[in-house]
RNA sequence: GCUCCCUUCGUCUAGAGGCCCAGGACAUAGCCCUCUCAAGGCUGUAACACGGGUUCGAAUCCCGUAGGGAGCGCCA
């Protein structure tokens, strides 16, 4: 259901104020595919205005923040492409800057210290909940002016009591709050450091943040974040509160499902472009169009069209759109990516022409780049490994005969090319009154050491007429050296032999 | 417990009162193509959470109910 108010937000006078969005993780837990989707949709939706877009690491909680977190958070930005205009912040640098804020608010009446410990909160919570109540700081040191022997005060702001705070929100709509519901949160910890929604509301404004684009667990803090911007002076911008990604299983998201490190899709051997696409299309959609390259998401994108439902996360589609992407892009450009997941495989060295090659025939039967790498390591002398249970089938003695025939011929061909080897394996076929398979697959178990590869004329031309000829003949005893059929000893010695021919 | 949010095929979604006995995509089943595997093409199965209203007419508007989620921290 779409919202069509287009909210300024009540008390923000600037009119063609250009958008300026922020992305702020907390380094706590990995940046996993929720945070990713946030990222997406507050780069998109400036990108999309011609605006800015930083990056902002809210880090105050110094106990659980690690520094791997952070690694994860700036490294898998760089993956995906996401560029910000501004940062990386780090709050905990910005700590001078709250103090003076907080010190200012004190002095206007609009915060004010409190004596409670804890223990006295936990009881008056615990009270609250018994009177089936909503537990809430009842304000009890509002008007205190003495200090309390023994106990460092926290600083709470001064909530509005009366009146309602409206949130016009760009996916949500108009949502209501009473100021009754909530109460004087704690701004600032005993040893003055500042807590995560002061914080958000001083950058915000200080960064003259236009458009807050952040997960819809944050719409219960918006009121109070509204009301500590009007204590401030500043103006209030806009919000888009996006609904949460879900687990496959339709459960929370979980390490189970998707709440893996972003780095881990591309080791996995996933595109940017794809995972992102698949992100956009969670809550948002552009018609009947699901494949968009980054420049279309970035010219149709719209904050005003994204759901309000939460969605689950489906691995399948992810897998579709990872296949889309490789076919619809320039071989060249996957290169470097096939090599990065052979390198893995302990492939190094490849020529760029028959990595080319190998994209362009193994995309449209792979979902991931990961998959493309082990399926091409029979293309690589030291890989190659025949399946026992598979020899016996295709490679019988009738097969061995032909193959052994099939390689004279090839070995007088001329052109070593892929139209030329099909127009030979054809007639090289009909000549014997057989069926194309019945030559190409032993020719293909022979060559990659299973039934599945690329069209068979593609896989002998990619494979080269040396390697090809070599795998041949030890499969037809045309070898000068023994070769015990198939076994591993055997292949092995075949290997060192063919991999000095090759290349 | 209180407050706020959400609800169309298994999943992602289209849908702005008649264009909808609900369209597309993934997945799934069948067929075609075919040297294997794919890719591609065609066809099929499959949804408006429920109940009341409003209206000549409701997936769409209103009110309830149920189910799910979030928040109520000296976490972010």
């Amino acid at each position: 259901m779409r919202v069509r108010i287009i909210p300024r937000s009540p008390g923000t006078p600037q009119a063609q104020m250009s958008v300026i969005t922020r992305f702020a993780p907390s380094p706590t837990g990995m940046l996993h595919i929720g945070g990713v989707r946030t990222a997406l949709f507050s780069w998109l939706w400036a990108r999309h205005n011609g605006g800015r877009f930083i990056l902002r690491v809210e880090d105050t909680d110094r106990e659980r923040s690690t520094g791997e977190a952070v690694r994860v958070i700036l490294e898998g930005m760089k993956w995906l492409g996401l560029d910000y205009d501004e940062g990386p912040y780090f709050q905990t640098q910005r700590f001078d800057r709250y103090r003076e804020v907080i010190a200012g608010l004190i002095e206007r009446g609009l915060a004010y210290r409190c004596y409670c410990t804890k223990d006295e909160l936990e009881t008056m919570r615990a009270a609250q909940l018994a009177r089936k109540e909503k537990p809430r700081y009842d304000g009890r040191c509002r008007e205190r002016r003495e200090p309390r022997a023994g106990v460092e005060p926290v600083i709470r702001f001064r909530n509005p009591q009366d009146g309602d705070v409206l949130v016009e929100d760009l996916v949500h709509g108009r949502v209501t709050f009473r100021n009754r519901e909530l109460d004087d949160l704690i701004i600032a910890r005993p040893d003055g450091t500042p807590t995560y929604n002061f914080c958000v509301v001083v950058d915000d404004a200080d960064m003259k943040v236009t458009d807050v684009i952040r997960g819809d667990d944050h719409l219960n803090n918006t009121p109070r974040q509204i009301n500590m911007l009007r204590a401030l002076g500043a103006p209030l911008p806009r919000y888009a509160h996006v609904p949460m990604i879900l687990g496959a299983d339709g459960a929370k998201l979980s390490k189970r499902h998707g709440a893996v490190s972003v780095l881990q899709y591309d080791e996995d051997g996933y595109l940017p472009d794809a995972l992102l696409n698949y992100l956009v299309r969670l809550g948002w959609s552009h018609g009947d169009q699901e494949v968009f390259t980054r420049e279309e998401m970035i010219a149709k994108f719209d904050i005003n069209d994204v759901n309000k439902a939460a969605s689950a996360f489906n691995p399948e589609k992810l897998l579709w759109l990872n296949q889309q992407h490789m076919m619809r892009s320039d071989p060249q450009r996957l290169v470097p990516y096939l090599e990065a997941q052979l390198a893995r495989l302990g492939v190094q060295g490849a020529a760029p022409d028959l990595l080319t090659g190998i994209v362009r025939a193994q995309r449209e039967r792979v979902k991931t780049l990961k998959e493309m790498a082990s399926a091409s390591r029979f293309f690589f002398a030291d890989s190659m490994e025949l399946d026992p249970v598979v020899a016996a089938k295709h490679l019988t003695g009738e097969a061995r005969a032909l193959l052994g025939v099939l390689r004279e011929r090839l070995a007088a061909l001329g052109e070593w090319t892929a139209p030329a080897l099909h127009a030979t394996l054809e007639a090289f076929a009909r000549e014997r009154g057989l069926g194309l398979g019945k030559v190409a697959q032993p020719l293909r178990v022979a060559l990659c050491g299973g039934t599945v590869s690329p069209p068979i004329d593609v896989t002998v031309a990619l494979l080269g007429r040396e390697r090809t000829l070599a795998r041949i003949a030890a499969q037809t005893g045309q070898s000068l050296r023994p070769i015990g059929a198939g076994t591993r000893h055997g292949w092995a010695e075949f290997d060192i032999i063919s991999g000095a021919l090759g290349r």
